[in-house]
RNA sequence: GGGGUGGUAGUGCAGUCUGGCCUAACACAUCUGUCUGUCACACAGAAGAACGCGGGUUCGAAUCCCGUCCACCCCGCCA
């Protein structure tokens, strides 16, 4: 076998075309498949950019096509030639090279490779563990790579656009000091000074308003995150956030940007027109429309709300629902009165496991109903639910009547549920969705305490300012949350400027000015050093190329993830260190 | 911390509910042979797994039971 390379790569494998012809090139790549018929050897290769047949005709270079015997998949090759046509025009419509292939007269073997555990020219993926352990193996098949693509392309239309706009790219710290807010701290231990840790930082946050205080006016970073909380399918221990904050900005400012970024990243690297602006729904709304405060708004699917209908219902289900202070809700699924009485009972099955009493059905057919409660139901009832869903033959309509937090967070789950069920998601369509004034604090029932509900430092809307004195949990907030497709893509708010609202919300906390400065400490100082009003948002880059992409996991999208254990089976980490590591840093084990 | 699904040749899977017909099937990959227009090449043949690991029940366990490890999905958690 011979390493060194021969001469210089003239063109990719995805590069030739019928106008090149004649030419004389050199391509490098992987063996990606072989079609030996005995005599001719067809060789597909595969480069990051592409897939170019080459041919080995044993009449015209016999050594060579010998040499091509050897020849396994994933061996890395050099090949020269000459760029012929596909004889008698059999082009492949399938390769962008289709209509020529290079006829071999030099091969270099540049590398051998044993049967790989993962087929890389192969749609079936192998179990994860796998994947993961021979991640270089898997970032080869076209899926990946085109994730990985698409993601580089994301994050220059992101810079691009934040450019043009005014934002400085700015890198904050790794190493910083660890709060007790939030999630859970990665912790990095600190030789110079033994006993004590760094905390990987969950976020920018305090970094960026930092950099507002110092006047930089407009901040971005593509910025790694790092939380050490349980893992989901999309959620990984390190994810990356575009991470911009403004200055002298309100919040419809701050929301016209993101809005602006989005479709503009849609533009470039799909080619999607995204419509503007975004719709908003308060968090009221959404919750109350659709039970969960990131609705999937691509299909319908409301929840109505039934309680003038039933309020005097003979049915007693409803009736002491709304005498006991429940709710009566319902949603309309559409065409999907065809479903067995089976299906129908497994969903009431289902309800019962989430906390309900029971759920309720009414199939509407042509010129009448099937239902659960049909002998409850009197025809001005039927006739109200029809004007209120505005049903068709063969709808569905499902009724729950409870306390109002069941009856949401059941549509909530039910509306994702059926909408997988009947099949209605499609890759390709993308609906982006604001969700406004979020309250600005929540109780928290075990202390016996009022929480922020995004962080201490939102701001008020300025119309409920008022309310701080009189009813704080009425309060709204100036924060907003950008949902795509149901999935919660980042969440920002205005920050407070003003000392004295700061100091309202932290009494509201229960924290005196004294106590939050050893909570808050130096970006309290900061911010009375002269802060602008400024206000920024996180998007979560991993997320958003999950779902541009259509794959299902963010780990799919991030070429070295860590399994659902935090574990890397490629390099093993976390790993075990020495005792000389652990004694410089004054670490004594206890497991 | 809790619930669920899965673990069988290099890879993907069948078999597990209902134990014996399993001397574990099939496909891809691998190896050998034939083949000069294939492009998921085709055809003929071969090799490759004691069924995640440990224990138990049984005349007999891939299959039943207990424990355990790993992966994935979900709840909690993730301001």
């Amino acid at each position: 076998m011979v390493c060194l390379i021969f001469k210089k790569r003239t063109h990719t494998c995805g590069e030739l075309r019928a106008s090149d012809i004649g030419k004389e090139v050199t391509l490098m790549g992987w063996v990606h498949r072989r079609r030996d018929l005995g005599g001719l050897i067809f060789i597909d290769l595969r480069d990051r950019e592409g897939i170019t047949q080459v041919v080995f005709n044993p009449e015209k270079y016999k050594e060579i096509h010998e040499k091509a015997g050897e020849l396994k998949n994933e061996y890395v090759i050099a090949v020269g030639g000459q760029v012929s046509p596909r004889p008698d025009g059999i082009v492949n419509p399938k390769l962008s090279t289709g209509e020529i292939e290079v006829l071999v007269k030099d091969l270099d073997i540049l590398n051998t490779c044993p049967t790989p555990p993962i087929t890389v020219s192969s749609e079936v993926r192998p179990d994860e563990i796998t994947r993961l352990k021979y991640r270089y193996l898997d970032l080869r098949t076209g899926r990946m790579q085109s994730n990985i693509k698409l993601r580089a392309n994301i994050t220059k239309a992101t810079r691009d656009y934040l450019a043009e706009n005014g934002f400085l790219e700015i890198e904050t710290p790794i190493l910083i000091n660890s709060t007790p807010e939030g999630a859970r701290d990665y912790l990095v231990p600190s030789r110079l000074y033994p006993g004590k840790f760094y905390a990987l930082p969950q976020s920018p946050q305090i970094f960026k308003q930092l950099l507002m205080v110092s006047g930089f006016d407009r901040y971005y970073q593509i910025a790694r995150c790092f939380r050490d909380e349980d893992q989901r399918a999309d959620r990984q221990p390190e994810f990356t956030q575009i991470d911009i904050e403004m200055s002298f900005v309100e919040r419809d400012d701050v929301l016209d940007m993101a809005e602006g970024l989005m479709t503009r990243i849609f533009k470039d690297v799909l080619n999607i027109d995204i419509p503007r602006p975004f719709p908003r729904l308060s968090h009221e709304q959404a919750i109350s429309r659709y039970g969960i405060d990131k609705p999937d708004i691509r299909y319908d699917m409301k929840m109505e709300d039934l309680g003038e209908i039933f309020k005097d219902s003979a049915f007693k289900a409803f009736s002491e629902t709304i005498t006991s202070g429940g709710i009566i809700k319902g949603i309309k699924v559409e065409g999907y009165g065809g479903a067995s009485r089976k299906k129908l009972d497994d969903l009431n099955e289902k309800a019962k496991e989430m906390g309900a009493k029971a759920l309720f059905w009414i199939v509407f057919t042509e010129d009448n109903i099937k239902s659960s409660i049909k002998k409850f139901l009197r025809p001005e009832d039927i006739e109200n639910l029809k004007k209120k869903f505005s049903v068709s033959p063969n709808d569905l309509v499902l009724i729950l009547a409870d306390k109002k937090e069941i009856v949401h967070r059941i549509f909530g789950e039910f509306r994702i549920f059926l909408t997988e069920e009947l099949g209605l998601i499609k890759y390709g369509d993308f609906k982006f969705l604001w969700v406004i004034d979020f309250p600005l604090f929540t109780y928290n029932k075990e202390e016996d305490r009022i929480d922020a509900e995004h962080h201490a430092f939102t701001s008020p809307l300025p119309e409920d300012i008022e309310f701080l004195d009189t009813d704080p949990l009425k309060v709204r907030a100036s924060s907003y949350d950008l949902v795509l497709n149901g999935v919660e893509l980042g969440s920002g708010s205005i920050r407070i400027h003003r000392r004295d609202i700061q100091e309202k919300v932290f009494k509201i906390m229960g924290l005196t000015m004294e106590e939050a400065d050893v909570k808050f400490g130096f970006l309290l100082r900061a911010l009375e050093y002269g802060s602008p009003p400024h206000g920024g948002i996180a998007p979560g880059l991993d997320r958003l190329v999950m779902l541009m992409a259509g794959e299902k996991t963010i780990r799919d999208v991030i070429a070295f993830p860590k399994t659902q254990t935090a574990f890397c089976p490629l390099t093993g980490a976390p790993v075990t260190v020495s005792e000389k590591q652990l004694g410089e840093l004054k670490i004594k084990l206890d497991v």
